[in-house]
DNA sequence: TAAATACAGAACAGTTTGTTTTGTAACAAA
DNA sequence: TTTGTTACAAAACAAACTGTTCTGTATTTA
């Protein structure tokens, strides 16, 4: 890839980024975008649609990656019943997200939460299935299997945000701990 | 109220309904507003600041109500673990949400989702606080008393997504008891 | 009937969007 | 080094939206 594309490009990331730590998503306009990052419109527009677009890239960049990583860990005793959380797939991504790579966090935790939530769960769910449902754990479950993928996926991501809006207090161990505690039940019937 | 400002006031509301029933709320334009309610640009902003407050009188015409009207209900056996949903709160609220005053599941289930998802949780909290917490029956439960909140309320919202997602295939009767199934098992530990 | 209020219409400056045009600098391959 | 390609900047553009201000008219209320 030319050097100035990717130049620019990393620039437009970065202002947006810096950006979406302090306004809205709603609030930043292509031109503050172009501003901060210096460079001109055309540019801009030469290398995203819309703004809208910059946005999905910025989300793929982010948690492709993440879900990716956690997708090829193997698969196990994610929940043995018995308590210990060390084993989860879940904490292993709540850890990864405590690194904060490009202040993902931030990106989580302020008014933009519902934009990167929402692209969150939808790839958490690819991994939730992998991890319960083609194994068959949800099988004979007294639930349709299509509900508790979703209750699953979405009662992690709301651990998620519950935890980053207490600016993170719990260790990942804990919340895991928490979160397990929540759905294991569920899926005891399988005795 | 003088006639003409009510007058107004409701085509300003059903403009908003009628154009939130086609279009991303973010897509829709004071103009846009302006136009299908036939009113004047000036008399908008006598109404209202902004189209983001118009958003909040909305939401609180909508939901306060419904809320309300469920933190009316007597207080009691809201979950026997026998399984009979009959007597839940939650049935209720899905029942009346069954009748669609004001479109509001088209609101709910549409784009808009997220913004109207979040006003319907924060005031479910408060639903779920007097429901469950003032009565201490979260208090000796394995999990922090906040947590368990969150947790229901979140719950809660989604099944409600879920379930308009799939165009309200089952039962409010039946929705109910997925839902208190999820939830009832981590309540059980008080003995 | 008189004063107050709600409204329409038009005009307004300011901003944003996405496109086009023209020229320049960086690049990659010969 | 030269040549053709590509990325970029700068400026201008029409179109749309925002929020305000002004003037005049119709409705309500007292």
């Amino acid at each position: 890839m030319d050097r100035r594309q990717k130049k620019t490009r990393e620039a437009i990331f970065k202002a947006f980024t810096e950006l979406l730590s302090k306004k809205n998503y709603h609030q930043i306009s292509v031109q503050d975008i172009i501003d901060t990052a210096d460079i001109g419109r055309t540019t801009f527009y030469a290398h995203f649609e819309t703004k809208e677009y910059l946005l999905k890239e910025l989300c793929e960049e982010l948690f492709d990656h993440i879900i990716d990583t956690a997708m090829g860990l193997p698969h196990g005793h994610y929940h043995c019943s018995c308590g210990s959380a060390e084993d989860s797939v879940f904490l292993h991504l709540l850890r990864h997200l405590q690194e904060n790579d490009h202040n993902i966090l931030g990106l989580l935790s302020s008014e933009n939460n519902e934009i990167f939530i929402r692209y969150f769960k939808s790839n958490l769910k690819k991994l939730v299935i992998s991890q319960y449902a083609e194994n068959g754990k949800l099988k004979d479950a007294a639930l349709p299997e299509e509900y508790l993928i979703n209750h699953i996926s979405s009662s992690f991501v709301e651990t998620v945000s519950w935890w980053l809006s207490h600016k993170r207090r719990e260790t990942p161990e804990a919340v895991t701990t928490y979160f397990l505690a929540t759905i294991e039940p569920i899926l005891q019937e399988r005795g």
